[in-house]
DNA sequence: CTGAAAGCGCTAACAA
DNA sequence: TTGTTAGCGCTTTCAG
C-alpha cells in the first residue's frame, strides 16, 4: 500500500496525504480525519527509502562498539539506547568484535545510510584524514571513553587517572609497599592514564616504582592468569599487592595466586577496575573501581542529540567534553580491614 | 557526488554508469575502465535510499535480542554477525532490554527498512495474527532458541531436555538423591524442557520429585541468592544437591550457601547451565552444561541466508529445524570426585 | 554496446 | 485548503 493508493481511496491527491503525514495542521480537519482513518485501516507506513531520498534525516543514530561480549561496552550502549528511544530514535549498533579494520567500514556504512549522528565507543583510533572527511560531511560524532582521535569532537570520558590514584592510595593506606601492576593493553590510551595515576601517588608517597613489576597482559581472564604467574615467577619475592586495570584481569590473577597456594589478601592483596557484576562473587570479594558506564552512555547520547539539534537549527556548534568521576569499592581482596562489607 | 555527475565527468549517460555498477559485463571494457576510474577517484558510492527504492534488497538482516547484557545472547549474535559479514551483509541489532513490548516495534522497523531477513533470539512470543502478517510479507524469519511462536518458521534450538537429563544423571551417579531445583523463569519455554529432562531422569531412577523443592527464581545472580536462601529456609533438612537452569543463578545460590556457613559440594552440591566464562573462577569451580551458542548463531544465519536465496530464486521454501546438542562440564561443585580438572 | 526515458514512493514549491 | 508537478538518485526497459 503506497501513498497513491491511499490518496485514491480518500479521493484526494497524494500531496494532501503527504501533508497529513508531515504537516497535519495544514489540512482541513475533516479531510485530515478521513485520510487518517484510511491510513490507520490500511496500516500504511511511508516507504522508508522514498522518505530518505527526500528528507535529510532518518531518526537513526549509529553506535560503534569494540566488543559485544564485554559487558562494559554493552552497559554504555544501553545508556545510549535508552536516551535514543526516548527521543524517538533507533540505534544502529555496529560490533567490531575487536577487529579495528571494521571501524571505518562501519562508519562508512552509517554515513551511507544517512544516520543523524554517530557515537564511537572507545574508538581504536581514526587517522586525521578520515576524521577530516567526517567533519566535511558535517556529521555529528561523539566519542565515549578514551581514544587517540585528534579531531575536535564531543566526548565523554571517565577520569581514570584520578580513579587509579584513589585506589592506589588505599593500597598504601593498607600498608602495602611493593605493588605490582597488571596492565591490560586493549584500549591503550586508557590504561596509560591509569598508570599515570598509579605513578603519581607512588611518587607523592616517596615510593620508587619498580618497572619490572609492571606487566602488560591481555585484557581478560586468561591474560590476568598468565601475567600473575609470570610476575610471581620473575620477582625475587612476592609483591605485597597487585593492582590491575580490569576486573577480568584480577579474576585470572586471583586464580593464579590461589593455584600457587598463596592467600588473598594475606600474602598478596589485589584490586580490579570496573566493578563487574562478578566482583562480589569471587573469593575474596574484589576491591575495585566502579565506573559510571550507563551514565556515560546517557551523557554521550544527550551530547549527540544536542549537536544534532544545533545542526537542524543551523546554530553553530561548540564542542563539549564531559569528564565523569569513578568511585572506589573497597572489599576484602585489598586487605583493608576497616571498610568492608558489601553484598551485591 | 551522484551518478549524474559521474556520468558527465565520463561523458556517458547515467545508464552506463549504473551498468558498470550493477552489470559490468554488459559494458565495453574501455568505457567501463574509464568510468570505474572516475568512480574510484571520486570515491562515489550509490545513494543507499535511491537504491533501496529500486531494488528489493538491502543486504541487511535484522537481529532481535532480548538483552544485550547477557553474554549468552551476545555470543549467538556474534555467530550470526560472522556469517552475515562473510556474505557481505550488515546486521542491524535490536535490543529489547527485557521489554517484550519492544519486540513487535522493532520488527516493524526492520520490515519498514526492508531488511532481507530477520533472526529472532529467544523470542518472547508473537501472537498468531502478527506472525501471519509477517508471512504475508514473505519475509524470511528464523528463530534461535526456544520460543512460543507457533508459526512454521525456520528454527535452531538446543536440546535442553537432553542436556538437563544428562546433568541430572551425573548428580544421581554422585549419590545425590534429594535434589532441589532453582528454575529461572525468564525464557519460560526453555526452562520447561529442562525441568522435563530433570523429571524424566528422576522418574526413570524411581526417585520421587518433591514439588516443594522446585523454586522459580529470577534468572540472574540475585534470583539465585534469594531462591537458595528461601529453599534452605523452607526445607526441613538440607538438600543433597541443587540443580539450576543458569550459571548466574548458580553463582547467587553458591554465595547464599557459603554465607549460611555450608560447604560446597560436601553439604550441598550444585550445578549451573551455560558454561559462562566465570564458571571456572568461582569456588568451587562449577559443574555446568556447555551450550554451543556461537554455533547456534552461525547455523541460524546460514538457514536464514538459505531462505533468502530461495526467495530470490523464487524456489519454494521448506522449513528447516535444527537441533543442537549440549555437553556437560563436570567440575568440583557437583561433588563428583572422579572426573574433575579443567582450568579454563 | 549505449542512451533516452519511465518509474520507484515520497516531499514541497507553486498555482489555483 | 487543495492539486499539479518537479525533483530526490538510481535502475531498467526499450530503441537504436
Amino acid at each position: 500500500m503506497n501513498i497513491k493508493q491511499i490518496a485514491e481511496k480518500a479521493g484526494v491527491s497524494v500531496a494532501t496525504v503527504s501533508r497529513v503525514l508531515n504537516h497535519p495542521e495544514s489540512v482541513a480537519v475533516k479531510t485530515r480525519e478521513k485520510i487518517q482513518k484510511i491510513i490507520d485501516e490500511e496500516e500504511y507506513t511511508p516507504n522508508w527509502f522514498a522518505q530518505g531520498l527526500n528528507f535529510n534525516k532518518t531518526k537513526t543514530i549509529g553506535l560503534v562498539i569494540p566488543h559485544t561480549l564485554n559487558s562494559t561496552y554493552m552497559e554504555i550502549a544501553n545508556g545510549v539506547e535508552e536516551v535514543a528511544r526516548q527521543k524517538g530514535y533507533i540505534t544502529f549498533m555496529c560490533n567490531m568484535e575487536g577487529n579495528p579494520e571494521l571501524e571505518k567500514e562501519y562508519i562508512d556504512q552509517l554515513v551511507n545510510r544517512k544516520v543523524d549522528g554517530i557515537i564511537l565507543l572507545y574508538s581504536l583510533g581514526l587517522d586525521d584524514e578520515y576524521t577530516e572527511w567526517i567533519d566535511e560531511l558535517d556529521m555529528p560524532v561523539v566519542t565515549i571513553g578514551e581514544s587517540k582521535i585528534k579531531a575536535d569532537w564531543d566526548s565523554v570520558k571517565v577520569d581514570n587517572r584520578a580513579a587509579m590514584a584513589e585506589i592506589t592510595s588505599y593500597m598504601l593506606e593498607c600498608g602495602h609497599r611493593r605493588i605490582g601492576v597488571l596492565r591490560g593493553t586493549d584500549p591503550e590510551a586508557e590504561t596509560m592514564y591509569m598508570l599515570q595515576g598509579f605513578r603519581n601517588v607512588m611518587k607523592a608517597s616517596g615510593i620508587r616504582v619498580e618497572e619490572k613489576m609492571i606487566f602488560d597482559v591481555g585484557d581478560n581472564i586468561e591474560g590476568g592468569y598468565i601475567g600473575m604467574k609470570k610476575m610471581i615467577g620473575v620477582l625475587p619475592k612476592l609483591p605485597d599487592a597487585v593492582i590491575t586495570t580490569g576486573d577480568e584481569i584480577a579474576y585470572g590473577a586471583m586464580d593464579a595466586i590461589k593455584e600457587m597456594g598463596y592467600r588473598i589478601p594475606e600474602d598478596i592483596a589485589i584490586t580490579g577496575f570496573g566493578n563487574d557484576r562478578m566482583s562480589t562473587l569471587v573469593e575474596p570479594k574484589l576491591t575495585t573501581v566502579e565506573l559510571p558506564y550507563r551514565k556515560m552512555g546517557i551523557y554521550g547520547a544527550r551530547v549527540l542529540f544536542d549537536h544534532i539539534e544545533e545542526k537542524e537549527q543551523k546554530k553553530k556548534h561548540v564542542t563539549r567534553s564531559i569528564k565523569l568521576q569513578a568511585k572506589s569499592r573497597i572489599r576484602k581482596s585489598c586487605g583493608h580491614e576497616g571498610r568492608i562489607g558489601e553484598m551485591f
